[in-house]
DNA sequence: TCGACTATTTGTT
DNA sequence: AACAAATAGTCGA
């Protein structure tokens, strides 16, 4: 059974793109949406994402801390996009992702910036390496998306994958971060980080959650 | 070397 | 039971 979590929509906007972010009781990030061309369709994404339960409340009702909390947040992505590395400054809701989920997250929260593995990889550092599949399915559900770099792993043969906000922005992301694209969408070799460097990185992080 | 195709595999809904 | 942001394998240009 999923627990009901009370939960406000703070919509935010960069640039002409809006950006939904859904924030519990206690302040805590649930989901939020990639930037996107309007409303709605940010605010269903972020919905949609969230593995628990909702309910809303009323904008209105919405009190300056968790306006605060959004506002942390559409900025922490408009730094990100302007290339620069922002620090974490508000907390995620983790409530209802599987353990499965849970833990790719983790490991893909330990990926560094200008580096990518690959879902068969992260597979293998959470334990079963015939995974890969499963472990592209997790992602593509990631509530945090860019918070959660998702869009640092890629497929085996070094090619893109797939992408919730499509490959031009999983390009885009990647480029920011310094690791080269080609036209045709391969990764370059030297960017690659293999199961055993990524198993150590994943061990020596702070939980993300 | 590359693309097209197949069989196999896993966790979630 | 069906799906998905995968992978390793084969086969023919």
């Amino acid at each position: 059974m999923k627990a009901l979590v009370q939960c406000f929509v703070y919509v935010g906007k960069i640039g002409d793109k809006y950006i939904a972010v859904l924030i519990d009781e206690k302040e805590r990030v649930v989901s939020l949406s990639l930037p996107r061309g309007s409303e709605g369709v940010a605010v269903d994404e972020a919905k949609s994402l969230a593995p628990i339960e909702l309910s809303f409340k009323f904008r209105s009702e919405m009190d300056p801390f968790i306006r605060r909390v959004g506002r942390e947040v559409v900025e922490f992505i408009m730094s990100y996009l302007k290339g620069e590395e922002p620090k974490l400054t508000f907390k995620l809701n983790s409530d209802g992702l599987s353990s499965f989920t849970r833990k790719v997250l983790s490991v893909v929260s330990s990926i560094p910036r200008g580096f990518v593995t690959c879902y068969g990889c992260v597979a293998k550092v959470v334990g079963n390496q015939k995974a890969s599949r499963a472990v592209g399915n997790a992602l593509a559900r990631n509530p945090w998306p860019i918070i959660i770099p998702c869009h640092r792993v890629v497929r085996g043969d070094l090619t893109l994958g797939g992408y919730r906000g499509g490959l031009e922005l999983k390009r885009k992301l990647l480029r920011i971060e310094g690791v080269a694209v080609t036209p045709t969408g391969r990764v370059l070799p030297a960017h690659f980080l293999r199961t055993e460097l990524l198993s150590e990185l994943s061990q020596g992080s702070r939980k993300a959650f």
